[in-house]
DNA sequence: ACCATAGGCAAGTCACCGCTTGCCTATCAA
DNA sequence: TTGATAGGCAAGCGGTGACTTGCCTATGGT
């Protein structure tokens, strides 16, 4: 879907977690919930960081690779670029959600 | 405040006011409604929209004009460009929610 | 002056979302 | 094989957000 692009950016620990994988790509979910604690005092549990993980995942934003008992994700940042152009040119209709 | 544009982008409504301002800039609150209405099939109430673009405006997105017993709204699409940049670029860092 | 129009304010309802808790599966090491 | 690690599933709780309803203010036409 289209509008899932935006309730993914619309919660600040999802884009938190998204800052995270810019700076690090690749990361399991332990990686991810121990980097949210120490470097941005978010005490999250391991399940709300899988649940934001698996929204992200839903819009396209983040892919997940897995091997062996590890999951890996990665940031594809790709679906953001069709925000801005969408208001810049002459508006394309929408789906009436 | 900067995550008051995503909670702003989140509503699919808004996002089609915003639709409507790009198509037609300048129009005032029962327009707005009108076009919801006739051009996207959706009945809202005027309080409703009008709620929506008080969160727009506080979003940086709508900029509002009160003439005689009129209120015009015009777009302004700059706030958008801070989305994309942000994780294309070496993170910085957010403000802790 | 009167009334219709354009908009604002406040409370209340309802659904969705973020998060937790508890339990379950799968992979690797000893 | 046993235990520890990495992750998933499902139900439940609390808060926030979208929308309505009702009433109030202000501007403009006649």
């Amino acid at each position: 879907m289209e509008g899932d692009l935006f309730k993914a950016l619309a919660d600040p620990t999802r884009r938190v977690i998204l800052d995270e994988l810019t700076a690090r790509d690749g990361q399991s979910l332990f990686e991810i919930c121990a980097r949210l604690a120490t470097r941005h005092g978010l005490a999250l549990s391991r399940q709300a960081v899988s649940q934001h993980l698996a929204v992200l995942e839903s819009a396209g934003l983040v892919t997940a690779r897995r091997e062996g008992r590890y999951k890996f994700h990665d940031l594809d940042p790709r679906p953001l670029e069709h925000i801005v152009t969408r208001w810049l040119t002459p508006a394309p209709p929408e789906e009436t959600p």
